[in-house]
DNA sequence: GTCTATATGCAGATAGAC
DNA sequence: GTCTATCTGCATATAGAC
């Protein structure tokens, strides 16, 4: 792995444990085994590895989210999948805690690719849904456009729950009770 | 106000921007008027000053929800109007942004103010849902537990949809989307 | 109770040698 | 490309005068 990796790699865990605010330029230098010289050498500064990190870990979760809704299934199914998919709940959404950080918000750049990402993953669902309206799968009222919304606030609201209690349960029951009401819209 | 009240004003103010690691000691003197001396006279560091702001903000935001949801009417109206009750959106929940702070999670007393508060609405919404399906408001297979979880959840995370996409509106799509689900569960 | 002085170390770089 | 030196200012206090 070349050092740029490196210090990208460094960024990203320490974005997704500690924040933009609480990540310093000194904390990645140490993680990634790099001196000043070299990160500097490599990145105009901190905002500009930061956005590096952030577009990559954005990818990376739009793709393990692919690869779940992209699956075999009926659409309740497929949303299941994806809100049953293993996660390191206590850890938090690496992209969804970066909403949490106003220096991230404040900056267009860097928000850019968690708004691109949750906006994403808000209309994959919605196609789900929407196609499981049209199969018949569910309830014409069904309106999967909200309902995504939802699906995805739950996800990241559980984050929340879980790491309140301290306990990956919190995040569980939250996707029980969604899965539940869901269930209750499929066409008999 | 007495400068104590303005310090714990100042913090929770700085706290619900910036969280814990992006509020320094010199913002908070500087927005309560106060100067180093007196803010060390009053609060024993940052993280006492803090815990008094938390506890504060969190005993304001349960009687904020009390208020809504004491109220009166059906189990899904009182759900509905919490749920729809006025917020501050893209300022996000002062007491659940705290649990992306790593310094919070990490710290028992500051992180317990924030676990009794959502769990405490948790409850307090499945003893509501309870009600409602004792009361024959709604399906006998609703599960008031889950269910509240995952309304909770869905605010928690609307705030994180909202300011991700820096609009209201996303927040909005999220509690209606989870209000459609809710709604037909209500027997018939 | 409040103020000013003082202190250590980190944040976030820039400059220039190698 | 990487290293070391250097810089300004903030973070987070403590000490002691008033």
């Amino acid at each position: 792995m070349t050092t740029s990796e490196r210090l990208v790699d460094a960024t990203r865990e320490l974005l997704w444990e500690r924040g933009y605010t609480g990540t310093s330029p000194k904390a990645i230098q140490q993680r990634a085994g790099a001196g000043q010289g070299s990160m500097y050498h490599h990145f105009a500064g901190k905002p500009d590895l930061a956005l590096a990190a952030i577009r990559r870990t954005a990818e990376e979760m739009r793709a393990a989210a692919e690869r779940v809704l992209g699956g075999e299934g009926t659409a309740y199914a497929r949303v299941e999948a994806y809100l049953r998919r293993e996660r390191d709940v206590l850890r938090g959404c690496p992209v969804g805690r970066l909403t949490m950080d106003p220096d991230v918000i404040a900056d267009g750049a860097l928000r850019a690719p968690v708004d691109e990402t949750l906006d994403w993953l808000r209309g994959r669902l919605a196609g789900i849904l929407r196609e499981g309206v049209a199969s018949g799968e569910f309830d014409r009222s069904l309106d999967p456009e909200r309902t995504a919304a939802a699906v995805v606030a739950t996800v990241q609201g559980g984050y929340v729950l879980a790491r309140a209690s301290g306990s990956a349960a919190a995040f569980g029951a939250a996707v029980d009770g969604l899965l539940a009401l869901l269930a209750g819209r499929r066409a008999a």
